[in-house]
DNA sequence: TCGGCACTACCTGATATCCGGTATGGAATT
DNA sequence: AATTCCATACCGGATATCAGGTAGTGCCGA
């Protein structure tokens, strides 16, 4: 027990990490360990695990990759805060492209750091994301006054249904309609007329274009 | 100053890491400095800077990211090697591709890491190398047997031929056995016998994964 | 000259894709 | 209340994938 710990900081903000690399997971809990004020109650490797650590741990602030395979980042926050609406989501992520930034920040999320942010943004980002505040890393603020400046109006970004991006996730993850229907509990000929509606919708006709799609719209990684 | 720590650990493991992304660099070093017999003493954000910085500070292992801009791991590896034979050279990467894992060791990698491994694994593998060993993550080893298990003689990087890079180019475009054997004025049965060929090489079991290959390798873009 | 390898080609069979159709329940919108 | 959209589910059929096998030709290195 430490007393002056716990004058100083008597309460300390409560952070899960979501990132499907196990080893970044554990160095970015080291990193955030060194911070007295913050503390890592949990971590998960995909969206259904940040759901489920979510509903178990009620943390203030969840930092979440967005390239998660299964359910990615985006998926995750929008389904995190329909649950949680408190939450504060911090995305992470190896890009800033304009379409990811958008639509994690559609999605909810009150922070975007870029993983060639130097290291002690993220607890700044912690800090500023629990006092209300908004925290873009400078390279994400630089896309976003371009796509501000470039169209005040919102286009169709997300033309595919909640649903149907799970199902293009884990078909360019190279799964079968009926694996992916065991995984997300639904008959495999439900996937398939999922399959069959996006395909239609984005006029592809084959896995190998449908592959190409999720990995420019960053459902899944290369 | 702490002289237990000294005398417990007079020589602690010199180390220097490499990553393109400076926050997973910073939380790679965190992760280390836990180890008290290691001790982190650079980082670079590209292969030309992981040149400089070990030429100055003589570490005993390098940590290398494969995916780094303008000079990637694997051309840096080489050169690091060529300059000093003695430093013991540890692969991270996001991809446990065998022609990845083939390609690093070629240019005397003694360790392999997927990101996905667990943040223990790190500190072991560099303990590891330091007494000799090879230390390869399951992910690898896995793929290792069967590369082992496929050829017994140690040919270097399982390439594809250059008519099974055409068809891999073709197959990632969505086209058909069939249309991609018209276009190549071959029959389509030889076309499916050089698509199993090629996943059987690669260990793929799917259009989707091999998409995703055809892209990473630059044969087709998203 | 022999073995290995790449490229070519065909056969069989199980499973999956791809493209139609229909239909029900719920949620959101009008 | 009616409409529209989403998610769910099933049927049928043509085509393709995926995974085995065999086998001939040509080229290159041991």
């Amino acid at each position: 027990m430490n007393p002056e710990s716990i004058s100083t900081f008597p309460v300390r903000i409560r952070v899960v990490l979501a990132d499907d690399h196990k080893m970044i997971l554990a160095a970015l809990r080291s990193l955030l360990a060194k911070e007295s004020d913050i503390e890592v109650v949990g971590d998960a490797a995909d969206g259904h695990a940040l759901l489920e650590l979510a509903g178990r741990t009620a943390p203030d602030v969840a930092v979440v990759d967005i390239g998660m395979p299964s359910m990615n980042g985006i998926e995750a926050t929008q389904q995190l805060l329909a649950v949680h609406p408190a939450l504060k989501v911090i995305a992470l992520s190896a890009y800033s492209d304009r379409r990811f930034v958008m639509e994690m920040l559609d999605a909810g999320a009150r922070g975007y750091l870029v993983k060639a942010s130097a290291g002690d943004e993220l607890p700044r980002a912690i800090r500023a994301i629990m006092q209300g505040r908004t925290y873009l890393c400078p390279e994400v603020a630089g896309t976003l006054v371009e796509a501000a400046r470039g169209k005040a109006r919102g286009e169709p970004t997300a033309q595919l249904s909640r649903r149907e991006r799970d199902v293009v996730a884990l078909l360019a993850e190279g799964h079968s309609s009926l694996v992916i229907g065991e995984r997300l509990h639904i008959a495999g000929s439900t996937v398939e007329v999922h399959r069959r509606n996006i395909m239609r919708k984005l006029n592809l006709h084959s896995i190998a274009e449908l592959t190409k799609y999720a990995i420019r719209e960053g459902l899944t990684s290369p």
